[in-house]
DNA sequence: AATACCGGCGAGT
DNA sequence: TCATACTCGCCGGTATT
């Protein structure tokens, strides 16, 4: 076990445009045609964003998160174009079938998302990259074979480098990056490309003259502290550099949240039949999952896309949807009282500090019995 | 001084 | 131009102890 401790391999798998294959499975009619998973938000027909479409959807300019007005009028010319509704119940039970499969492959394994998990397959493997490959592959053609989904795989020496191999080749790609070829892999991309660097980084990074990611690991690791902060500005040069030691870890649900678009943007806490749903819903999936929250929060979404948030810590966790309603609508009211000038485009709630509710159980055992 | 909480922001799917 | 829903994580400021 500690004889190849020094030899991580992990894998990340990465189902191929992972909504729209869903579709494309459930309806085999549609392959070869552009389809667009539309999130629509009911203001008025057409109005809300694109969540992801296929390749066919995607060499013609449609893109995750443009609106879905938008990717009509670059489909105008493809009357054979499918815009479906996004049925993430759906979607959910394909994943975690899929999820199944991989825990086959490795108990280590850390699920990031519906469509994402990394792998640890060090003791498998024995630290060998071709075995490590060779599990990669019998991922794919199992997945293919029971699920009829392409997905994606990137083997390297951590999550980074498995997660930057995934997306050196998709859809169906198999990627491996030998630790030898970390600093050639990396030095030339973009630092954009770099996971954890979006476009504002970029920008700070592009005024630095920092353009590649061989730029960024070699650049002052003061400077970066000064422009990005003691911890941030050094972690940015770790990842230019294909350093994380960030463990392949089981993860439990931090939070859990629900937000919906007004019909109207309000001014006031005038949408409060909107909330009661999503705090019921919230409180149903607390129940489902034996959580409970310590943390209720509600999100704003301005007429002018600004996100602001309120939060209140309780005294004791709850799960309960009458608890969750009351306390998001005191902080919806507050938030109107202190901020008079904000117009409300989309609300929403937000729990956290969760906890399995077996905790809630012991803290009331005891403080009932030092009462 | 250390820790907890809060709100803003960024990112990825 | 028009701009969803959800989750995770970091930063800096402030409050609490």
């Amino acid at each position: 076990m500690s004889l190849y401790a020094e030899t991580r391999i992990v894998l990340a798998v990465d189902l191929d445009y992972f909504y729209a294959q869903c579709e494309e499975i459930r309806n085999p009619e549609i392959k070869g045609k552009p389809v667009v998973i539309c999130v629509y938000s009911g203001r008025t027909v057409d109005s809300g964003a694109v969540s992801t479409a296929n390749y066919v959807a995607r060499s013609l300019g449609v893109r995750s998160g443009i609106p879905i007005i938008l990717a009509k009028r670059l489909l105008a010319k493809h009357p054979e174009a499918r815009f479906l509704p996004m049925d993430r119940e759906f979607y959910e039970s394909v994943s975690e079938r899929i999820m199944q499969i991989l825990r086959y492959h490795s108990s280590k394994i850390e699920q990031v998302s519906i469509d994402e998990a990394y792998l640890d397959v060090s003791e498998n493997t024995r630290g060998d990259f071709a075995v490590a490959e060779k599990i990669a592959t019998e991922i794919k053609s199992e997945i293919l074979e029971k699920e009829l989904l392409t997905c994606s795989v990137g083997v390297g020496s951590n999550k980074l480098i498995s997660k930057m191999a995934v997306d050196a080749k998709k859809p169906d790609g198999l990627t491996t990056i030998l630790p030898s070829q970390v600093h050639q892999f990396l030095d030339p991309l973009l630092v954009g490309k770099l996971f954890g660097i979006g476009t504002k980084t970029e920008k700070k990074l592009g005024d630095l003259g920092i353009k590649t990611i061989g730029d960024l690991a070699n650049y002052d690791v003061d400077e970066l502290s000064e422009e990005f902060g003691p911890n941030l500005g050094p972690l940015l040069k770790r990842l230019a550099q294909g350093i994380d030691d960030d463990p392949v870890k089981e993860r439990e649900t931090e939070q859990l949240s629900r937000i919906v678009t007004l019909k109207h943007d309000a001014d006031g806490f005038d949408f409060a039949s909107e909330i009661t749903p999503l705090c019921k819903d919230i409180s149903n999936r607390l129940v489902a999952y034996g959580l409970v929250c310590k943390s209720i929060g509600i999100l704003v979404i301005t007429t002018e896309l600004k996100t602001k948030n309120r939060s209140k810590t309780l005294d004791a966790p709850t799960n309960s949807e009458v608890r969750i309603e009351s306390v998001a609508s005191e902080l919806f009211q507050l938030f109107f009282r202190e901020e008079n000038e904000t117009l409300a485009r989309r609300v929403g709630i937000r729990v956290s500090s969760l906890t399995k509710t077996e905790s809630l159980k012991k803290d009331a055992s005891l403080t009932e019995f030092f009462s």
